[in-house]
DNA sequence: GCATCTTATGAAATCGATTACATCTGATTC
DNA sequence: GAATCAGATGTAATCGATTTCATAAGATGC
């Protein structure tokens, strides 16, 4: 009772051979129905489990997708993590879960040790020859590194940024502030040459902070914003929580927003309509990014069975992102 | 060079059995210092990195804990599994995640399939003889089950509920409402209790609206509140989500948070400082929960070593939550 | 110098499934 | 009625590691 079953107990007890039950149970028409019964009520009797490192070890695959986050405790993830999870569990896909940020050395075997046989990458800052190094499908999400040969699924950032700057812009406003994400940071970069590139166009004054997308550095940009002799009646932050955090220090400042400050998000984050002043910022659909990548890879999977690095197109595939125009942003004062 | 080394090639590339490079690796101690140079040189030379589905076979074990939470997208989770994900990974360990609402059969075998050898549960609403079923080490977080036979980590909700009354009436309400979780789960309902216990003990008259800890569900909640004749002036929500909706909808409606009401969440998720006005809430150290749970979960692996469910009290083992106060509660009005 | 004990290593069994190949049974064909 | 074939099932090899047991070589004791 206590000792988990084998395939062997339930072959002894059905009168068949493990053949048998395994192709019962992998392909129930390759066995007479008689049998079939037999064997399920087996089954059914013993408790059976399928031993999944056996199972693993002879097809050479192990039915499960990793995924690597820099910070897993970034809201921004979560929601493509319960996606991937969703499309991969229905598709019997086991879904494991790594910081991308462990160390070279297990970062190596994370790919190599056999327990995934498919990757959905959220970081674009690993080393190029360490991701490359993985012999599997591989998908990059979100956030990508031209270094990496493989496949890439996000939004255009740099057009998500233009529509940015174009808000602001109809709104009136003349000298705009960017916030950024780091300077390393793909997605920070392509954001801001975006943005400035725009508003270059449109004829604004503009202006450049360096932050890291979090709350704290919003907050802090926010102090900055304040000590200038000429403040920017625009905010273009990079991330939503670095907007909330900026916006939440200008109160606290006693300045008003929309009033005083236009402040604009990016990402579109589960409280961003619920934030006082409601957020404007540029939506993106992490359940459906989330999915399309969980489907992509399993496809990509499929095609490959272990013969490597399927080549699809490098050119990354765009999801459309949209700007939500809510209460952060307004008209230029005075 | 594509087709991943075996050990085997190791070994014949050392000259050495692949006895001898199991051990050179895994207790490179018990083999001679010379070999084990010559070993070491082979891996390198091959690229080899070890199959982990042979390795799980043979130990039967898989150096692997499973995540299993009602909602992978909810922010308050993603903090633990990132605490989670870091002690495990010390401890070289992978982690799986998995939604916990996959149906039964599915969440049968997770337990049973040999590919985790140990169980963080936040989950208090799954089948208890599914759970009791698993005969893996378990724990569980945050929510727990009577009838699931395992021990229990997480803050004591009843004495945290009593913090928020507590706040309340010292802030001089009488008439206070508390917008509850869904009536089965756990933490809902221990909450609640508390609350009223507490109320009931200070003289205060209470209200309860039943919702279920989302943002929407609290604006909803708002909005009955504003139609009510009689408005209790403070108000607990069961969690920050819920306080966050309650608060943006008052102030939507035209009311002053606090000065009109006084609205208090409980979690103090990353949001709750800086949002307007900040949140006062109860703090959960979901970091630390989360390392406790996963530190407590390996020592029961390491005592288990496969012989089943450990037998570990079950009272639960609590940790410490506090009050924060912020800005979102204040005198009673007049 | 012989018995005994370590220490280092190899040969082979083992973990629990899948699957290539062989075999058997009975139906079909001419 | 013999030859052929299809379908169902069994036998045994296999996946890639770990580990038990055996053995050889050298160290130690008296």
């Amino acid at each position: 009772m206590t000792a988990r079953a084998r395939i062997k107990d339930v072959a002894t007890l059905a009168g068949v051979s493990t053949a048998t039950v395994s192709r019962a149970l992998s392909s129930p028409d390759s066995v007479g129905p008689a049998t079939r019964e037999r064997v399920m009520e087996a089954v059914k009797a013993t408790g059976y489990r399928i031993n999944a490192a056996a199972r693993d070890l002879r097809q050479r695959r192990a039915r499960s997708i990793l995924m690597l986050a820099p910070n897993l405790s970034n809201t921004f993830f979560s929601q493509i993590i319960a996606a991937v999870q969703d499309v991969a569990s229905e598709a019997g896909l086991t879904v494991q879960i790594s910081d991308s940020r462990i160390g070279r050395e297990r970062l190596v075997s994370l790919g190599y040790d056999g327990r995934a046989d498919g990757i959905v990458l959220l970081d674009g800052n690993l080393a190029p020859d360490v991701v490359n190094g993985w012999h599997l499908p591989l998908i990059q999400l979100s956030e990508w590194n031209d270094a990496y040969n493989a496949p890439r699924l996000g939004i255009d950032n740099r057009a998500a940024a233009h529509l940015a700057a174009g808000h602001l812009a109809a709104l009136g406003h003349r000298t705009v502030l960017h916030v950024s994400g780091p300077e390393d940071n793909v997605l920070a970069v392509t954001r801001r040459a975006g943005f400035l590139e725009k508003a270059g166009d449109l004829g604004l004054e503009t202006g450049v902070f360096e932050a890291d997308f979090t709350l704290e550095a919003g907050a802090e940009a926010a102090r900055r914003w304040a000590a200038l002799d000429a403040r920017p009646t625009g905010v273009f932050c990079a991330s939503d929580e670095c907007a909330l955090g900026f916006i939440s220090e200008c109160v606290h400042m006693g300045f008003d927003v929309p009033g005083d400050v236009s402040v604009m998000g990016f990402d579109d984050i589960d409280f961003a309509d619920r934030f006082l002043p409601a957020l404007t910022t540029i939506h993106q659909p992490r359940k459906r990014m989330g999915a399309a990548a969980a489907e992509r890879l399993i496809e990509m999977m499929q095609g490959a069975q272990g013969k490597g690095r399927h080549s699809i197109s490098a050119a990354p595939t765009h999801i459309d992102a949209t700007l939500v125009e809510r209460d952060s942003t307004g008209p230029v004062p005075g």
